[in-house]
DNA sequence: AAGTGAAGCAACCGCGGCGTT
DNA sequence: CAACGCCGCGGTTGCTTCACT
């Protein structure tokens, strides 16, 4: 794979590697260590710039470094790391041992983001994506028409209107909270710098994040579902019309969705 | 068997942070 | 303290492979 070599004007070598390259760079670093990267390749012999010799032997050829496919386990280390970190990709990284940030970030964008939007979780922000789009059922009362002679029976596919309210809440919050202020304060959380031994840190993130985890013998594709009995049950908790009309979004939202587990007593 | 789109992977690009002058 | 240059990071692109029709 890779990409088709070809070669700047000023003679620098671009594209995919050879093998050739790749053991004198091997070579080179084993003498010398990882240096100046700015004149390694001319130390070398090398026809590359000095990132492109930096990116091959951080991804790829540095001792230790971890191929092939990502373990469930990894799976779920790198989204809870991502729920709380962001795409801080070098950070999650230096938690995994083995695997590059560009390994992880690749594996996120082909495969765990879209695993998670198949799952109705916002890659984002972690948080069930509400669905805003679905068909106004007849039964609906707070619409303002019942005149559709379509009218079915309320069903989980078909939310009333107090649901799709409260889904409308859920996705404001979800799209206001994650914010770089939020992970400024989680970098800061001392509970999370002292992790240390990778085993250490899978502890602390299924403690911390454990109830996202699907259990080991959960389908991966479970859908999380916004039952409408349990959303009216927790609207009438909350006081939803109270919480929309004071919500303000330049403070945290008064109710944790996803971090006080509410998510998980309530709707799941 | 051929066509097509999705998935996976490797590498480049551009920007921001930080150290040096 | 501003200017400069290097390094590291995150986003993106380009290519190959795989799966499905």
């Amino acid at each position: 794979m890779g990409r088709a070599t070809w070669f700047e004007a000023d003679g620098t070598k671009r594209g995919e590697w050879t093998e050739e390259e790749d053991r004198k760079l091997i070579a080179y670093i084993d003498v010398y260590g990882i240096g100046d990267w700015r004149f390694l390749p001319h130390k070398a012999g090398l026809q590359r710039c000095g990132k492109s010799c930096r990116l091959r032997w951080f991804n790829y050829l540095r001792p230790g470094v971890k191929k092939g496919k990502f373990t469930p386990q990894e799976e779920q280390t790198i989204i809870s790391f991502h729920s709380t970190l962001g795409n801080r990709w070098a950070t999650i990284a230096q938690q995994m041992p083995g695997r590059s940030d560009n390994d992880i970030k690749n594996h996120w964008n082909s495969c765990l983001k879209k695993r998670l939007e198949r799952n109705g979780i916002d890659p984002m922000t972690h948080k069930p994506i509400i669905n805003l789009a679905v068909k106004t059922q007849s039964s609906n009362t707070d619409c303002g028409s019942s005149s559709s002679s379509m009218a079915s029976p309320p069903s989980s596919s078909s939310p009333s209107g107090s649901v799709r309210l409260l889904n409308k809440i859920a996705t404001g919050i979800s799209s206001r909270q994650h914010g770089v202020d939020r992970i400024k304060n989680i970098l800061s959380d001392p509970s999370i710098a002292s992790i240390n031994s990778q085993e250490e840190e899978f502890e602390q993130l299924k403690k911390d994040h454990g109830k996202m985890f699907a259990s080991d013998d959960q389908e991966e594709d479970d859908f999380l579902m916004w039952d409408e009995e349990k959303v009216r049950h927790f609207m009438e908790e909350i006081d939803v019309t109270n919480f929309e009309t004071n919500f303000n979004p330049s403070s945290p939202p008064p109710y944790g969705v996803y971090e006080t587990g509410l998510f998980d007593n309530h709707l799941i």
